[in-house]
RNA sequence: GCGCCCGUAGCUCAGCAGGACAGAGCAACGGUUUCCUAAACCGUAGGUCGCAGGUUCGAAUCCUGCCGGGCGCGCCA
């Protein structure tokens, strides 16, 4: 059995041969291994010898063949070589190659869901994931999307490492706005039927009609701030009205989640409005906790709870008593807690929210997944946790950002009207071209001869609403999340090359290879204790060694937070696969060992691309 | 003004804890179907890594400056 990523047991031998060359602990020394820039070097190269050169005083090629001289890897690779001005190029043996796949079991022999052998953390976590989190009384948009479903990925990678996930979407169901929209609803009715999404749409229009006559009815502007007080003191009536449209919204949040498959549910909703009782004694204790004076001062730098202009501020110094931020004035830039008319703002109620993660949530670690224009919000934010000593100091807070969604003017991606694009309305058009591709397809098919699995019209509906959610899933999280994309129909749902379809059609061929399996031979135990893998050819040691790097693809989408790269990794193996596939003949190979080997590979392969593209939210398909 | 992010092939993007000639997909051109789904596979062509310096045995990657684009900066969220 093997517990640990590839790139780890190798790194482990290393890290003790160039400890015994430069007199140092293994712990102590960095054995710089990487995947081979180029398969002719092998399949990983350790590049720690050139910068030994100068402290040891010897050559480069030298030390790299001391390292080499002094490294136990034969039972892991062939016989190292040195090459270029250092390098240390290492093969694996097939022998190893095959044992470390064996070592990972049948389904059967794993606890259900399939870990395809992978290990949970040692040292698990109670992560809090902020995500998604949209306003009530509008309907959710591609501004959403991207919060929405990286945030998921962070749930699901996280959760399956063995931490305790816990979901917060931190709802927009508070705030001023609402007056506006009471005092619509005192005069008309509210929508309701059976379409979430439509009564959400109809109250989104509304809203606008409120907001319109706020800006030019001061009457009715004096009532809307009003009706937010009445509101706040439990007024049945703005009550019945806030409490309705709240329903309206998260009906319609929850539609759209299913849709996307996210894991989302109603019991992750804590929204803004969950804190309103709390604001005040939160900005009691940060004035008491952190009065001028009381100074909890944290390696020199200070943060200080005061009235300023009447609103209670929190105010920043580094450690040369300097102002940490500024305004454009030059003059310091607080956090304000409370207004001078003595509401609360959202810097308030983040707070809350904070120390209720940490001190009644647990969390060891709290990710929020916003856009970066709240970079410097979550920046005081944290400094004030840090401060007031809710956050100890093994407790992690990060604010995980992602780029915009561009249209193709490079501008964030609009309809033609100006309006965002509704997340619905892209969904629709996702199904309906995967759908148009899928008829197109058949009618080649046919034109030319070739023969296809035939598919019912239902079969083909549920194919085209699991490929249409997953293109547009999978063209968003297979970009760094940091950087801005260009959102482009046409790109995403082609389906070549690094697409989701791609590998979902990778995932289709290979069941279908055990449908074909079933009726030729019954259905084979790839299994059983007597089937080796035999990586003969090219494509089958390729296919194999990606296959034995899911581990450290899945470490580093972890420790980094970045989906891109488990998308990168899929699609190598999906690739790897298609080669594999055209090259070695599974039903018809040579004789039965080749077959059970080719089979168990294909399997392995099945388990992991599922497993894989499960973890980004995404669902297979048997065929396509 | 201060701070942060971005600039890699015609297009869309990887690579950026420094490492061997800068990778992929799309688009272009050419090839593959007696064989497990051609939503596939193979091949050709295409780049002064924004510009200029610096550090280094070695820079797309680190540092500085400049050019171009985006974002943030007190009672909104």
């Amino acid at each position: 059995m093997y517990h640990d990523s590839l790139i780890r047991i190798l790194a482990a031998r290393l890290a003790d041969a160039i400890a015994q060359v430069t007199g140092k602990t293994p712990g102590e020394v960095d054995p710089v291994l990487r995947p081979a820039g180029d398969p002719k070097f092998g399949d990983y190269q350790c590049n720690a010898a050139m910068p030994l050169a100068r402290p040891l005083r010897a050559k480069p090629r030298d030390i790299a063949q001391r390292i080499v001289e002094a490294a136990r890897l034969d039972d892991l690779t062939e016989p190292p070589k040195v090459e270029g001005p250092g390098f240390i190029n290492l093969r694996l043996r097939r022998e190893f190659l095959a044992d470390y796949l064996r070592s990972i079991r049948a389904p059967r022999d794993e606890p259900a869901p399939d870990r395809r052998g992978l290990v949970r953390t040692a040292t698990p976590e109670t992560v809090v994931i902020d995500y998604s989190s949209p306003n009530i009384a509008k309907q959710m948009h591609v501004g959403h999307l991207r919060s929405t479903i990286i945030g998921d990925v962070f749930a699901r990678v996280l959760a399956f490492e063995g931490h305790e996930v816990i979901r917060q979407n931190h709802v927009g169901d508070w705030g001023t706005q609402f007056g506006m929209l009471i005092m619509h609803y005192a005069e008309h009715p509210i929508p309701a039927g059976e379409d979430h999404d439509q009564v959400l749409a109809a109250i989104e229009n509304d809203y606008r009609r409120a907001q319109q006559r706020f800006q030019r009815d001061p009457a009715f502007a004096t009532a809307a701030r009003n009706a937010v007080g009445r509101l706040q003191s439990g007024d049945p009536e703005a009550l019945h009205i806030w409490q309705t449209v709240r329903a309206a919204s998260r009906r319609a949040f929850l539609d759209n989640y299913h849709r996307l498959n996210v894991l989302l549910t109603d019991d992750d909703v804590c929204g803004e409005s969950f804190y309103n009782d709390r604001l005040a004694a939160v900005v009691a204790e940060l004035r008491e906790k952190l009065a001028p004076g009381a100074g909890a001062a944290h390696d020199g730098a200070r943060v200080e709870c005061r009235e300023d202009e009447g609103a209670v501020c929190i105010f920043f110094y580094d450690e040369n008593g300097e102002p940490r931020f500024r305004k454009p004035d030059g003059n310091e830039l607080p956090m304000i807690v409370r207004k001078s008319d003595g509401a609360y703002l959202y810097a308030t109620t983040d707070l809350a929210a904070l120390r209720y993660r940490i001190k009644e949530l647990g969390a060891d670690r709290v990710i929020y997944v916003t856009d970066p224009r709240q970079k410097l919000h979550f920046e005081m934010l944290f400094a004030v946790a840090r401060a007031v000593g809710w956050a100890a100091e093994h407790v992690r807070l990060e604010h995980v950002t992602f780029g915009s969604v561009l249209g193709n003017d490079k501008r964030p991606l609009k309809t033609r009207e100006g309006e965002n694009v509704k997340l619905r309305e892209l969904l629709d058009e996702a199904e309906r071209r995967a759908f148009e591709l899928l008829d197109q397809r058949d009618r080649a098919a046919a034109d030319e001869g070739r023969p296809t699995e035939p598919l019912s019209d239902a079969e083909k509906r549920e194919i085209a609403r699991r490929v249409g959610v997953a293109a547009v899933k999978y063209a968003d999280l297979r970009n760094d999340r940091a950087s801005d994309y260009v959102f482009n129909w046409d790109r995403m749902l082609a389906m070549q090359g690094n697409t989701a379809p791609y590998m979902m059609y990778a995932y289709a061929r290979i069941r279908s290879i055990y449908r074909k399996a079933a009726d030729r031979f019954g259905t084979p135990d790839v299994y059983a204790p007597g089937v080796t893998l035999r990586l003969d050819t090219p494509a089958e040691r390729t296919l194999a060694l990606r296959l034995a790097r899911f581990g450290e693809t899945l470490d580093a989408v972890a420790s980094e937070l970045a989906p891109h790269i488990l998308c990168g990794y899929l699609y190598e193996l999906a690739a790897e696969f298609m080669r594999f596939y055209e090259a070695c003949p599974v039903l018809k190979a040579p004789d039965d060992d080749t077959r059970l080997s080719r089979m168990r590979l294909c399997d392995l392969t099945a388990r992991t691309l599922r497993l894989g593209l499960n973890l980004l939210g995404i669902e297979t398909i048997e065929r396509m």
